[in-house]
RNA sequence: GGGCCCAUAGCUCAGCCGGUAGAGCAGCGGCCUUUUAAGCCGUUGGUCGCGAGUUCGAAUCUCGCUGGGCUCACCA
């Protein structure tokens, strides 16, 4: 940053030093802490001034200094930790020169320990009397100021660490997330699932569609890929015979960056055999609601403007109603790739997108094709719609290579896609378990991948093989964990939940 | 990657119709032994993101670069 040279930071190591030179240390770790504030708290209880003289409480609290009211010989020193704030009163004739000394030379930001016993100012505010006050650890950088906080969104990201100290809504969106990702695992935990973790080093791409970032391993001189998605391992985990599985797990997919996209997020991906998509529907309607009110208390929320509530049951729409409804496709729109395509011109997509993704599917029949054109209608002009909570149900076949055939119609499958505030947050589906099929799916994607498409899977053999021992009926679902912090925190950027987002190096 | 916008003191911001910088907080000095955005008096602090250009003169106008925000595209 600016350097020692700054006279700000100059002053405080100056003061660091004078500090030093009463103590005989420079980053004394002995002070003993009697628990955190949170706890001295709960002990002095309701007890009013006299009853506190009565039977002293002694504590030894450290934490931040985040304020100071000096009145010359004596201050008040406002002091948090991690469970909260407590101000100590430090008066010089109670206390020693040294302590006195330590005092002065305080900054705000500095980290202290204070020892004393509880009282109630005037104000009846619980404060600590302060018998020993010493200086921890010096800030040698100043905070920033104390109302406005840090504004800079740059810098939030760029230094959290001052974010955290001095924003507490930044403080609460991590506590937030916490609390959810504490939710989903104690959800899935007590529903008989087993947590489980699985590469995050993939020799072969699959799992989902979607660029990768691309490492090499030098003792076997090996390329890897970090995975998109853990799909496939934690399917293999359910031909092993673990039943239920789920993995917290961290993806990374390398495409561009934005206000809902970070290079690497995090996912909630859960399976579960002898069940389908609609037994997850009515589990993912539970999850969101009790998560919900864990989290906030309320099923309601706003989210990029919207007000939504997850307390209602979720809409279910399939891909056909919906391009039927938004986007006036009739019945011989979903069989032929010319007339879908008309139909997706019409609702205002480019027309050299179109013709890029009908191209990029490869070798495919009229009808998967019209239904793949379909997708793009749907992404342009059905999304905007889906603000409420909606299952949007059925997805073409040919751009579903891992979910299995609906009885019903072999071009279309058994799956959703959970939408939000006209976000998607999840996808789910009943599994592909026939591996005649699945190996004809993968032809299909190597197809897609020869005709240009960038994101395709590429072909697993191992996987296949899995599936050949018996894979049981089984679905599975993916959330987005980031989005769902978003979602419950009404943080509109992704960056604001994740702790630490990518960001490019300074200067 | 495309479009629009932003970058001034440690922090939050003003100045932008060109005349080489201002407030509040923080800091420093003084007064103040129950404050809590404490108060009162005084005061320090800035290669105005970086680099060019126009001009007698640029924080201000122009261009480029860097970083960021919003938005579009792809995904979760």
């Amino acid at each position: 940053m600016e350097g020692v040279e700054n006279e700000l930071v100059r002053q405080r190591l100056e003061k660091q030093a004078r500090i030093e030179a009463i103590d005989g240390v420079r980053y004394p770790n002995d002070f003993r802490m009697s628990g955190f504030v949170a706890d001295a708290i709960a002990a002095a209880g309701d007890k009013d001034g006299p009853a506190l003289e009565a039977e002293p409480i002694e504590v030894a609290l450290a934490g931040r200094v985040m304020a100071i009211n000096s009145f010359g010989k004596a201050a008040f020193v406002r002091v948090r930790d991690q469970s909260g704030t407590l101000q100590a009163y430090v008066k010089k004739d109670a206390v020693d020169e040294p302590t006195f000394e330590r005092l002065k030379l305080t900054d705000i930001g500095d980290i202290v320990g204070v020892r004393g016993v509880l009282f109630r100012t005037r104000t009846g505010e619980l404060t600590v009397q302060a018998r020993e006050y010493r200086v921890l650890t010096k800030a040698q950088h100043p905070l920033p100021e104390k109302w406005h906080g840090l504004k800079d969104m740059e810098q939030r990201h760029r230094m959290r660490y001052v974010d955290l100290i001095v924003n507490e809504e930044s403080r609460e969106v991590f506590r937030t997330r916490t609390k959810v990702i504490q939710y989903i695992r104690k959800f899935l935990d007590d529903r008989g699932y087993m947590e489980v973790e699985t590469p995050m080093m993939h020799s072969v791409l699959g799992g989902a569609n979607a660029r990768p970032f691309c490492t090499h391993h030098n003792a076997l001189d090996m390329d890897l890929y970090l995975r998109i998605a853990p799909e496939l391992y934690l399917k293999r985990l359910v031909v092993g015979g673990f039943d239920r599985v789920y993995e917290i797990n961290r993806n990374f997919r390398n495409e561009g960056l934005s206000n809902r996209h970070n290079p690497e997020f995090t996912m909630i991906e859960f399976y579960q055999a002898y069940a389908t998509y609609l037994d997850l529907m009515d589990l993912t309607e539970e999850l969101f609601r009790g998560m919900a009110m864990s989290v906030r208390g309320t099923t309601t929320c706003q989210f990029r403007g919207q007000a939504i509530d997850l307390g209602p049951t979720f809409r279910r729409l399939s891909i056909c109603d919906a391009l039927r409804e938004y986007c006036g496709y009739e019945e011989a729109d979903f069989h032929d790739p010319g007339k879908s395509f008309a139909r997706v011109l019409a609702c205002g997509v480019a027309k050299a997108e179109a013709e890029h993704v009908w191209q990029k599917l490869g070798e495919v029949t009229p009808r998967d094709a019209a239904l793949a054109l379909g997708m793009l209608a749907f992404e342009h002009t059905v999304e905007p719609h889906l603000v409420q909570p909606t299952f949007v149900t059925d997805f073409p076949a040919v751009i579903s290579p891992l979910s299995r055939r609906k009885d019903s119609d072999p071009t279309l499958v058994d799956r959703f896609e959970l939408y939000i505030g006209t976000n998607e947050f999840g996808n789910a589906f009943s599994e592909l378990n026939d591996p005649q099929d699945q190996e004809a799916r993968f032809q299909g994607q190597m197809s897609a991948k020869a005709a240009g498409d960038a994101e395709a899977m590429e072909y697993d053999e191992d996987y296949v093989r899995a599936l050949t021992f018996g894979l049981p009926p089984t679905a599975g679902e993916g959330l987005g964990v980031d989005r769902v912090v978003m979602l419950l925190t009404g943080c509109d950027n992704i960056r604001d939940v994740i702790l630490f987002p990518l960001l490019r190096p300074e200067q």
